[in-house]
DNA sequence: TGTAAAAGTTTACGCGAGTAAAAAATTTAT
DNA sequence: ATAAATTTTTTACTCGCGTAAACTTTTACA
């Protein structure tokens, strides 16, 4: 059984004793052909292994069942795992997710965009790279594709936008640092790249206002993707000058933490709220490392499920709607905040 | 200017007023055509700005510029620092990579090289996942085409394996811990999944009886890719069951290391090698966050350059080799200690 | 200026499929 | 059993491009 090599569908028509359309047809819809015919089929695919050609198809149907997904940095655990998560998700929708990484570099992302419209994807899923994103060719790429934006909220762009609510993130760790001991500081990079940094800071200033306390910053140097080693850096500059305000530092996100995080140790300060700590440090994201990180990180979690299968669930909609940018919708989730060790 | 859209080569050729196949021929190889006719079709193509399809490019040509890149998991730094450090040499040496990551699914890794043959790649770079790979698969693939592993050497697997030289990474380590101190047991998983950890405990038993000194080994459970959180539950068990035969500890690799620390910090085990320290931790693989453990990770290298660029490099050689499969070749390069806090 | 070599054009077919229309076969209903 | 409805087969065209063969034009060199 299985001699012969079949090399298309042609040659996988006359094994099984089916027309080429009629296996065309079954391919895209098995229900759609008669049981006894896709017996017929089933059977002999047993025995030949055929898989039809995926680029070939995808060249031309109209609609494809392919979806393209495309984050900032793959390099960075956290977009590792929700991507991860998301081509899961895909692919129990019946979809087949294709994965790239901009790896910061707008050009890149531009590319990946003009490769991923030969493709004909039914949809695409982007975690646009922000500040550095060429939205003139993003907008227009919208506008043919069914689009779904995560993470970086770029204003207007895509058919939806999925992702955590920043408000909720700042708010609840200021509000759990404030009630447990001094106000924090916010420690972040001067120039971020990312559009939630800045909606982190102004939720800061917000709710620091709100409850009666000034906002105050240690803003530190950097440029790109390197966010451990700017926030050790910063970390190392912030504690020799003696910049920090307080006991209490409040971080953008998580992977400046870490950074910040091995700078105390390397500094004899030790951080977390018991006695005989000089310093407490909590942030934002829950990163996959920031349970390990010493000590473990207080830190408001994304609620990457909800993110993720909401994200999928939004694009579907986007995809079976005949009257796409009509209106654009924004689905914002709220963290869960974390309690470990560090605050 | 620009007005028309260009759909295919077809269109491209009317507006450059070239015929198609010089078109072709000029996008295989600009410098296949004349002067003047290169002239016209560039200057078309600033107009319109067109490219060729990559996909229908790869379906009818015999020989593509395309290679696959593929890595057991992209939500490990490590191979997502490195598969990046291959995916631009690629692109300098004039190929376009594409990245597949298998999420550590044996049954993923076997799609991804089923897709990839529809590519028609040049060639491919596979980490392949080990133990649990699918060897007969993989065997088959590499017959048909020019591939080259690293990372994970499978005997007999590939045109080269181009890898990190395990006794080196381990003699290392081993010496400068049994010079400072003393001799280190070997902390590891027991069952796994990756060869270089069982070449690693060969290299610890091999030189510490070298040395004089009897191995000794804390082996803790646990499966999957984890590596942190098996590290920490592997070092909580160890510390609380007093299992630690001496008061330093190598492990096979940065992730347990990870995991290990945390399980240190939290347990109040002071890491490190000056006075008042319980532990000393040391490692192999330089993971991108080792420097940021606290305290920082002392860890033995991969020649992450050298192993990159000598992997695109075989590669190059695999594909323009008409002997393909006369001898395997093998390339290690070895290790570079880090000296940093932790021991 | 003549002529051979080099480069470009035309024509035609192939890759691995989707898909539409008409004809033929099979199933279902009466 | 016959008509009607459903499926399948045949045939033919499409996608976007590579490529080979035969032919025509341009370039290069004597």
């Amino acid at each position: 059984m299985g001699e012969r090599k079949i090399r298309n569908m042609e040659e996988f028509a006359e094994v099984s004793g089916i027309s080429r359309p009629t296996i065309s047809k079954y391919f895209h819809d098995p229900s759609s052909v008669r049981q006894s015919t896709r017996g017929k089929i089933e059977a002999a695919l047993e025995e030949y292994s055929y898989r039809p050609n995926f680029y070939a198809v995808n060249q031309n149907r109209k609609l494809t069942k392919t979806i393209g997904v495309v984050v900032p940095n793959l390099a960075d655990p956290f977009f590792a795992e929700i991507a991860r998560n998301i081509e899961r998700r895909c692919m129990d929708a019946g979809y087949a997710p294709t994965l790239f990484g901009s790896h910061g570099e707008p050009e890149l992302e531009v590319e990946i965009l003009d490769n991923l419209r030969l493709l004909k994807p039914a949809g695409v899923l982007i975690a646009p790279l922000g500040r550095m994103t060429d939205k003139k060719v993003l907008d227009a790429f919208c506008r043919d594709v069914p689009t779904v934006l995560f993470d970086s909220n770029l204003e207007g762009l895509g058919d939806y936008f999925v992702g955590s609510d920043n408000y909720s993130f700042v708010a609840q760790t200021v509000t759990y640092l404030c009630k447990s001991g001094q106000p924090p500081c916010f420690f972040e990079m001067k120039n971020p790249a990312n559009p939630n940094a800045n909606k982190r800071r102004q939720a800061y200033i917000d709710k620091m206002t709100e409850l009666g306390h000034e906002p105050q910053f240690v803003q530190i140097e950097g440029e790109g993707w390197g966010f451990e080693e700017i926030g050790r850096q910063g970390g190392l500059w912030a504690i020799e000058n003696q910049i920090l305000p307080g006991d209490t530092v409040l971080c953008s996100n998580d992977r400046l933490a870490i950074g910040l995080l091995s700078a105390c140790y390397e500094k004899g300060m030790r951080v977390g709220s018991g006695a005989g700590c000089a310093l407490r440090v909590a942030s934002h994201d829950d990163h996959p490392y920031a349970r390990f990180t010493c000590p473990s990180l207080t830190t408001a979690a994304h609620d990457y499920d909800s993110v993720s299968s909401q994200s999928v669930e939004a694009l579907m909609l986007a995809i079976d709607s005949e009257t796409r940018g009509a209106a654009r919708n924004e689905v914002l989730y709220p963290a869960k905040l974390i309690l470990r060790d560090s605050a």
